[in-house]
DNA sequence: AATATTGTACTATATAAATATTACACTAAT
DNA sequence: ATTAGTGTAATATTTATATAGTACAATATT
């Protein structure tokens, strides 16, 4: 099960976040071979976006052969493997980690002050 | 200084991937404090973009206050750190956190990866 | 004071992306 | 057969992006 987010202020569509978040999570095991995905009304709801927008999200990863669906029945993940070459993951991760110490760095905090809260937090 | 680059391939606005290129720099410590960008008419001639798209960009960060523009003087990196109240100061850094680990956990990264991201980058 | 350079503002145009709405088609369960 | 839930399709509308052109406003330099 993955918890999908969206970022308006990330720059990136709707539906290609969702993709990546469904390709990404794939990747590092947090969605399995044949696990059913939130159908797409339910999906537009949770995330308060339009059909479409989750509709083509889903379409282009059936396309690629990573999503399998079912007309009446719904979407899952398809069997084929899906490797993220390690740059791209890299690549991810960093802009993530960009975007973010960016922001902390305008309020004046440091990386070892957001490394320290993240430890805090996480590594009880 | 930094080295702009415009992929029109990417599938990712002019504006956004200047953004973008402004944040990494900034993040990355290749921007500094202080620093001056190049005008707008300069970066519009040199990545052979309109003007407006440039504004458009130096604008978004101006308004997150990450950057500080001086009309008739110029852009720049800005050095003025957004003041909070020493009390809001912890509560300001977690929400940061939180939001920024809740991004990253959607794209099944987990905390270490992040805090082992920004110790490569920044504790070396 | 005059000039050049900087950011800003505004209107207009064209195209692409995203959303809204409605209806249809397939499947499973009753 | 009927119903509820699923994905699909199609059209129209709105919003975002990028460009072009022109003019204005603030600052630094001469």
């Amino acid at each position: 099960m993955v918890q999908f987010i969206l970022d308006p202020k990330a720059g990136v569509p709707f539906y290609r976040q969702i993709i990546d978040q469904i390709k990404f999570g794939i990747a590092s095991g947090s969605l399995t071979a044949g696990e059913q995905l939130p159908t797409v009304r339910a999906l537009a709801v949770e995330l308060k976006v339009n059909l479409n927008t989750v509709t083509k999200a889903y379409k282009e990863l059936e396309i690629r052969n990573i999503l399998e669906t079912q007309q009446g029945t719904g979407t899952f993940i398809g069997k084929t493997v899906i490797k993220i070459p390690e740059k791209e993951k890299s690549k991810k991760l960093q802009d993530i980690c960009n975007e973010f110490s960016t922001i902390a760095f305008s309020y004046g905090f440091s990386a070892d002050d957001i490394i320290n809260q993240l430890q805090k937090k996480y590594e009880k």
